[in-house]
DNA sequence: TCCTTGGTTGCACACGTGTGCAAAAAGAAC
DNA sequence: GTTCTTTTTGCACACGTGTGCAACCAAGGA
């Protein structure tokens, strides 16, 4: 009521306006915006300029319903306050923006709760695709997903089952490119501090670990590899330290960078130097990690890249084209965290 | 069509296909589903059952089409992958998702033309309302918005007219206040290092700056104060060291905390020692800030909180209630890259 | 038995747009 | 001028849902 009095009147023109100041019938109007061959020229070229006038602004709900295609797509995330993700959501943004889609963000904060409520939004608008950047997706989850009866794709998750697809980044590749490094500076006593509310991630990373431990034929010691509890990554990467001191660690692989800053602040608090007394590595590569101190040696990925790759996938599939999972190269960062161990005094 | 074939079809249930299997008009339907007392108890609760089995899910849109109202409501910002936006996305999006609203992200880039193209999108789509976390609202794009007919808030953005409100923090106060943190320390050569591409916090934090310094009785020195010419708020710190050098600045106060790390690692390569050499204070309080080495101190905005501020009186406008206009506090968070000028050799 | 009342239900229209089909208008060919 | 073709237009229905109004039904009272 208020608002009414409030607020200036939209323009609520509508089609059917412009036909009667036109002379015409609403479908007449209908073809000329479309630029439909069945309107006469000159008919068509008045009507569009009439309707530039008044101010018409096609509502897209009313075409949606009847053409089954709303232009939307929905975006789940667990957060969108972290560095990872933002990128993603950037590189989706532009593109679906770019293609005339308009996009649906909604964070989980990975609980499962609030992602079956999320799908359930999306269902309800009924987006033509969906695009997942959430931790763990359960059986019953993708389930639902699927139920939507619309493509779907996944980031750095594999899980999928049928019609469901997915972007990567090639978790496994970066994390042996990662302890490959730090093994050819000489260390032996490598830990791994994983990320347990990201299970499809962390068990390619820990793959990837272990895959280069084997290369370099060092046998797997379950005290260097941790899983802190809690849900905060800079935590996380700070309450790690003891554990890893206490396990002789001379080098640590992280989850990702967030996690590697949070262990490296908390060396720093206990009087330990990084690189000299304690090698860091990291993944992701977000922007912060070149301006810590010491710079963050890590894996880069191609956030941005990953997230163009998986609007265009979804495209691709609303087009009924076939698609293929898509697994995009990492690349190792060498900057100052990381240096050969310190020989024994 | 190869959609059609590769994927299960959605399960396309209408109220009309429950009110055939229920042997009752779609009018009933609506009805039992909306719990509208005109129906008979017993019927309803069938039709609620039946719904449920066969997996009925409302289309918004036609909901949309004959209620006026979307629940939707469009979130512009400058870049999403930004730690001072994201924060503020994160808090409309918790409550706009709590009250049953989706939101339509999109980034301008601080591009006018994209602005431009945004809002329409919006207009399209028929949001019910517009929040704005830009960097520059020019009069021409107030004007567009305002056209639209919705409510608007700006963020950080006291540029409204009439029918636009705004949530910001206290940028002129905060300013001040970090300013007087390096009076009370003893530094009077303190810079300003500003944002030239977000106008109007820059000019209320300018202004604090000298009403700080004014109030000491210290001299206004233009040569104390710089707007580097990039987008790159990191870069633009680096980039400010040479001149403020050369100014014989021993205190800098930055328009942010990214200006300030930018600065911070600037200074580290040039041999300075932060704080000992130079005193730098940011602005923001992003996560980062507490694990940069020094840790940076800062004045605290509650971004979050703006956020939820925002959608808050977003939806107190559509509910037709009168708003006023909100500025919340900053406060002052003391690390450890601020200190007491050396004293004169 | 008839009328009144109150509770249920369906008809019909509306929201704004797209489109198949038939009708009308215009032009072409004879 | 007549017939056939082509172009242009409008009618009517569809998409999925909400709702005023009239009609129906059952129960209660006179």
């Amino acid at each position: 009521m208020a608002v009414e009095k409030t607020l200036p009147k939209g323009q609520r023109v509508s089609i059917k306006d412009i036909a009667r100041a036109a002379g015409v019938s609403h479908s007449t109007v209908s073809r000329a915006l479309r630029n439909s061959p069945l309107v006469n020229a000159e008919t068509a070229a008045y009507i569009r300029r009439l309707a530039q006038e008044m101010g018409y602004t096609p509502n897209i709900l009313a075409q949606s319903l009847v053409t089954q295609r709303t232009y939307t797509i929905g975006l789940v995330v667990t957060s969108i306050a972290d560095p990872f993700v933002d990128a993603i959501v950037d590189g989706v943004e532009a593109l679906a923006t770019r293609e005339g889609y308009s996009v649906f963000l909604s964070s989980s904060h990975a609980d499962p709760g609030r992602e079956i409520a999320v799908v359930e939004a999306f269902h309800r608008r009924r987006v033509d695709g969906v695009i997942v950047l959430a931790s763990r997706v359960g059986s019953l989850y993708t389930e639902r997903l699927q139920e939507l009866g619309v493509p779907i794709v996944l980031i750095n998750n594999q899980a999928g089952g049928e019609y469901v697809y997915s972007v990567s980044a090639d978790n496994l590749g970066g994390a042996r490119e990662a302890v490959c490094h730090l093994l050819e500076l000489g260390h032996t006593r490598i830990a791994y501090v994983g990320c347990h509310f990201r299970p499809p991630s962390n068990r390619h990373r820990l793959e990837g670990y272990r895959q280069a431990l084997n290369r370099a034929a060092i046998p797997y010691d379950p005290n260097l590899v941790i899983h802190p509890r809690g849900f905060s990554d800079l935590e996380n990467g700070q309450q790690a330290l003891p554990h890893l001191l206490e396990a002789g660690a001379t080098a640590v692989f992280c989850y990702n960078d967030r996690m590697a800053i949070g262990l490296i602040n908390a060396a720093r608090d206990h009087g330990l130097r990084v690189p000299d007394d304690l090698s860091v590595i990291g993944f992701d590569d977000i922007e912060m990690s070149a301006f810590v101190t010491p710079r963050l040696t890590t894996i880069h990925q191609p956030r941005y890249e990953m997230g163009r790759r998986a609007m265009a996938m979804l495209l691709a599939l609303l087009a009924g084209e076939q698609v293929q999972d898509v697994v995009l190269p990492t690349e190792l960062i060498i900057r100052e965290s990381t240096a050969p161990p310190r020989s024994e005094p």
